[in-house]
This record gives C-alpha cells, structure tokens and sequence, in this order.
DNA sequence: CTTGACCCTGGAATCGATTCCGGGGTTTAG
DNA sequence: CTAAACCCCGGAATCGATTCCAGGGTCAAG
C-alpha cells in the first residue's frame, strides 16, 4: 500500500505518516523503485492502534515505547509494563467519568429542549426534528474520535 | 475562596483559571479589599465541568459557548443544541471505542507478563508484584483524567 | 522586620500533535 | 501532451491548552 491509501484508510494525513515514521511510531517501510513508500498491511493496523492510543490518552511518545516493547519479542522493562497497567486502571476511571459526563450533558440537553419547546410554542415536534445533526459519516471508523483534533486537510 | 482553594479542589493551576475567565469560561468572580478574587461555591462546579468536558473531547471554544447558553436561561441557539447532541453521539461512540482498546492493551499486558515471567524463571510471583504501580491518588477527582496533559506546577 | 506563601496583571512562551512550506519527482487519465 | 493527483523531503509554522515571565502587592508566622 502507498501512503495515501494507508492514511485514508486510518483517516490521517500522509504528512502524519511520515511525523509518525519520524517519531519511530512506525518503522520504515520498503521503498518502490520510484522513492513511494510500500506499506505493509500491518502498517494500517499500527496507525489505528496509534490512533486509538491517542484517543485514550497516551502520547506519542508513550506509544512509541510501547510499540517498540510489543515489537520486541523480549520481555519489556518495567516501566513500560507499569506504564500499560497504569493506562488501564485510567482508561477505566476515564470510561466512568465519561459516563457520569454524559448523564450531565443528557440532562442539559433535555433542559435545552425544554427551553425550545417553550420558545417555539406551536412547533415543538418540527423544530426538534430539525434540530437533528445530521452526521457526518464518511471516513474512517475512527473519524467519531477525531473531535477534538485537527481536521486532516487531506480527508476533509 | 480565593483563586488557591479552587485550583486545588479542581485539579488545575490558578492561572488556569484566570485563563479561562479571560476565555470566557468562568464569570469574573468578586474581589476581596486587596484585589484578591473572591470565587463563590459554584466556580469549584463550573471548572469540574469545564475539565469533564475537555477529557470527552470539546474545546475550549465549543465549552465556552455551552455554558454560556446553558447559563443564560434563555433558549440556546440551534448550534449550540446541535452541538451538545452531536457531542452526545460522540461520547457514546468514544466509550466503545475505549473498551475496545481496553482488551487489546489487557491483552497486551498479559503478553508482556507472560514474557516477563519466561524472563525471569522462579521468580514470577515476586516479579509481578514489585511491577504493580503506585498510583498517586493525591489531587482532584480528575487527577486520573490529567495523564495527558501537563501537569500543573502548582499541584504537583 | 523578614521570609515565604499567596495573590494580581497581560503578554509571551512552551508543549504535543499535526499541518504547512517550498521545491521537486512520478503516475494517471483525458 | 497536459493537468491533476500522488508522492517525496526536512524544517517551519499552526493550533489549542496551559504555563511562564517579570514585576509587583498582601498576608501570616517567626
């Protein structure tokens, strides 16, 4: 696979494949006779472990040496055992926060609804209905984590 | 309270939260005879939620245009309901994405462990435990949510 | 009185993650 | 052939969130 393929299947930009290789995120990969980079299919499932990882809290720089631990065949330090346990019981907390989050912002939508309903007395049901985002579904299945970062200019 | 006693209780620095009243994300509090700010009960909530909403995904930006709706008592603009149900879908979708890398990371602990213990022959039981995290517990309800952020100079 | 903790200000700097820049080569479809 | 899409490079810039800076005032304890 070439770059482009690779990062519009994980729903980056090649220029964040080639920061990613940079990082040692991802290994280099074989060359084409014209200088392209030919990925491995494991390369996609690298990016969308990064990504996820990313989404979840680590940085990169914590990834890369969890990647590099989980390439390496030999048994990992210490520190980056300790570092996945203790990005589990966070991933765990984090989960539970989320939900309690999300019970507040259901309320305050409810309450948002409540509001409008009043204010637009008569047409309750057809301004609800408009009111419905409508979602972007295209790109990657990871697209829905991307919220809060940059928009890549190449999938957008 | 004065500006101190709200950082603490929240997890965050005091120029964070001056930051964020010049953003716009909290009232200008009153002051004390010596210039002092004079928070009342409710800026402890307001950050909590503000660091909740910054741990799901919003920015600052979309935060600050909620709570100004949310605040107002007046219907919210048809954006900032969008928004907040929009953020909704994507606080549920993002909690499945999270358990899912959970396994994967769980799976990869367990690998880790299993080369460690192949590592270090006859002293399995011994090792697993001395690689068992300290977790610092001190801090806000939200320290768990801070891993990937800077860390506040004044809280650590 | 002294010192250290606490507080204030507005602008600048830092950091992490990503994207842009400037320049150039390759491939593909019409 | 042409033009657009694709690819390459390394360094610089951008963005969002936070922290630092430089300088100064206030408070409390020894």
């Amino acid at each position: 696979m070439r770059s482009g393929e690779v990062a519009r299947a994980a729903g980056v930009s090649t220029d964040t494949l080639r920061f990613y290789e940079r990082r040692g995120l991802l290994p280099r990969p074989k060359r084409l006779a014209n200088g392209y980079r030919a990925y491995g299919a494991q390369a996609l499932d690298r990016v969308l472990l990064i990504q996820r990882a990313l989404s979840v809290g680590f940085t990169l720089e914590e990834i890369a040496r969890f990647v590099k631990a989980r390439g390496r065949g030999s048994p990992p330090c210490r520190e980056v055992r300790a570092l996945a346990a203790r990005k589990l019981e966070e991933i765990q907390s984090r989960i539970q926060e989320m939900r309690a989050f999300q019970k507040t912002l259901e309320e305050t939508v409810e309450e948002f609804d409540a509001r409008l309903a009043a204010a637009g007395e008569g047409e309750p049901a057809r301004l609800l209905e408009s009111l419905r985002p409508t979602r972007n579904t295209s790109g990657s299945a990871l697209s829905a984590l991307a919220f809060n970062r940059r928009r890549s200019r190449e999938i957008s």
